[in-house]
DNA sequence: CATGAATGAGTCTTCATTCAT
DNA sequence: GATGAATGAAGACTCATTCAT
């Protein structure tokens, strides 16, 4: 009955993927929506169609590749009987599509570190990523400690705060230093046997 | 017949402490110049008088910081005869003055993020800061290897930049979460233990 | 679909005009660019959709007088069966629009003894306009002595360029005094029959 | 009596050489006080003391140089008896220190071009000078006509302004385009051979 | 729906001038 | 007298956003 109905959500998707290019070469603050247009090759009044601010593209640049993680954690089966495949499986899940996440990191943090960060309520959803992640990792501890395949002693609460944040921290240096693919899968298997040593009894 | 003659160097870490103030709060991008100025007490224009521009100011802040650490660095004395105080040592020495770190963190990463960073040099001298410390802690991890303290097995080299992103995802944490100093520091224990759980015999 | 397309040319003009009243009133540096805005009844920043510094709406003013002088000089027909007539035309010519000459010039000389005459190449455009019109001139002095109506003596390459130095020193006395029509006209007449006198037979 | 007195008449002059440099360089608008200052080999503030803005520099720059032509033009010694030699005299002079002229009169202009040069006056000195000088040359003129060396039908006042003028022109092409000694020297010889053929019986 | 012309709020930066020493 | 540190008025320019077509 409509006319030609255009995909909204298409169309959004198609702006977020023009700006991702356009970010990533010049960060946020220099990037400029005429930019954005352009290389989404619509006109600059359109992206206002769909966004109401240029900062709403990048909040949902961003929200959308997390919650596409998000989703995909969810979906992701691990199997409780073999806590150690589990927490293997969390790291393998944690460094899935690296090179995505490593083009979204630094818009991340132009934001976060920003002023327009706390007004987005980014800092809230980067808190509740990590929140949820460690409570995620804390279930498998726990099982495998309850299973005594893991140390009695453990803190996993703690302890899966510490892992998490050592992933990030191998993620953000592939962000900072894009290695080769390798040469990054090295560090994660190092990353992955430490954190097994450790708690494996 | 002069008149009084001013502590340049003094002046500049007065503008260099006001920005820190006014861009922890904002941002650099949403900091003036002017708010920058006010919170120094002086007028817009002296602050050219001692930086060219509002990007310099940043850099010194910055450079002036991690110069800071770096010298902490060099001078504090490793004792080589215990490889493993010399890993603690150097954790402890990561860590040290964290407060002051996490208000550094997010403007270095809004610079390293948007495209200054890089018309600053950020990246080669964020790359370089990495290199420095894993290489440090790489003697730190052979030494022990060959006074049998270590393991043989390790791969010290790529051990060592697994240590350093891991220091830097939990100096990231603090950074996003201002945990308390008790919190952070079991945090900081808990890697400290799996390092070492890790690397000893 | 599309808003209403504007005809760039005509917009430009527009805002050059209004940059010709503005900067004859206030001269080049004093006039603003928000003056030269609010004169062409359009927003600051429309300018610079059309003008990407102040300085090039002055570039695209000054060149389009010369150049449509150019234009008109390159059209007019001299009649080279008599020289003399040629002559007469050339210097009819030069003095053509004075008015709106008389504005351009100190506009001219003032981009001229500033830097920015070398940065916009103005130095070699004055250059040229005095080279091409002096060949131009020297055309027909050579013309008139071959045809026997002027002095074989003359030395038509150097008193060619004389006499531009002297139309040259009519208009910028025009433009200094602002004389009446016929106060002017009288002028040139003299300097026509001084011209004449000199080089007849 | 008072302590090593300073000749401020002599301090004037070094500041405005000073400025005659770094203007000649870079234009009225783009030379800073500063420069001019640091030129001078003294402190900003002190040129203060002896101008009380950038313009009144210019302004004795520019008067002090016309006033010493004017000096030179009433004190040099026209032998009325000769018309002839008189106005030779008179063309001589007008392009005596040709080479500091053509570093005045970009400057001259830029403050004439600008608004500054009404609010200095320029324009009445201007105007001045080109009267003085057509009253001069027209009394030669017309010593010449009375002593029948010179035409009777010439429009000595008329005429006087034309040739000042044609002087000016060839001045200004000097300025722009600063010829060779004996090319401009050429070219003054042509004007003052035109000239002569003109008013000589 | 799509567009791009128009806009002006907002910033950095410059520099003539002042004035305490 | 001499100085240069401090200043803020002023201005060029950018760009997110609006809105008429």
């Amino acid at each position: 009955m409509s006319p030609r109905p255009v995909d909204k959500e298409e169309k959004k998707k198609l702006i977020v993927n023009a700006a991702l290019q356009v970010i990533k070469a010049k960060g946020f603050a220099d990037a400029t929506v005429e930019e954005i247009a352009t290389a989404a090759k619509i006109g600059k009044g359109t992206v206002y169609e769909y966004f109401s601010s240029k900062e709403e593209i990048v909040q949902k640049l961003v929200s959308d590749f997390f919650s596409g993680q998000e989703k995909r954690f969810k979906e992701f089966k691990f199997d409780s009987e073999k806590p150690e495949e589990a927490v293997k499986a969390f790291l393998r899940e944690s460094f899935f599509d690296i090179e995505t996440l490593s083009d979204i990191i630094p818009i991340h943090f132009e934001f976060w570190s920003s002023g327009k960060g706390k007004a987005l309520g980014l800092n809230k959803s980067m808190s509740e990523r990590f929140e949820r992640m460690a409570v995620r990792l804390n279930q498998f501890l726990r099982e495998g400690r309850k299973q005594k395949v893991f140390l009695d002693s453990l803190d996993t609460k703690n302890l899966s705060t510490v892992i998490i944040s050592s992933i990030d921290g191998l993620i953000l240096s592939h962000a900072l230093f894009k290695p080769r693919k390798e040469v990054f899968q090295k560090k994660v298997n190092e990353l992955e046997k430490m954190i097994l040593s450790y708690i494996r009894r």
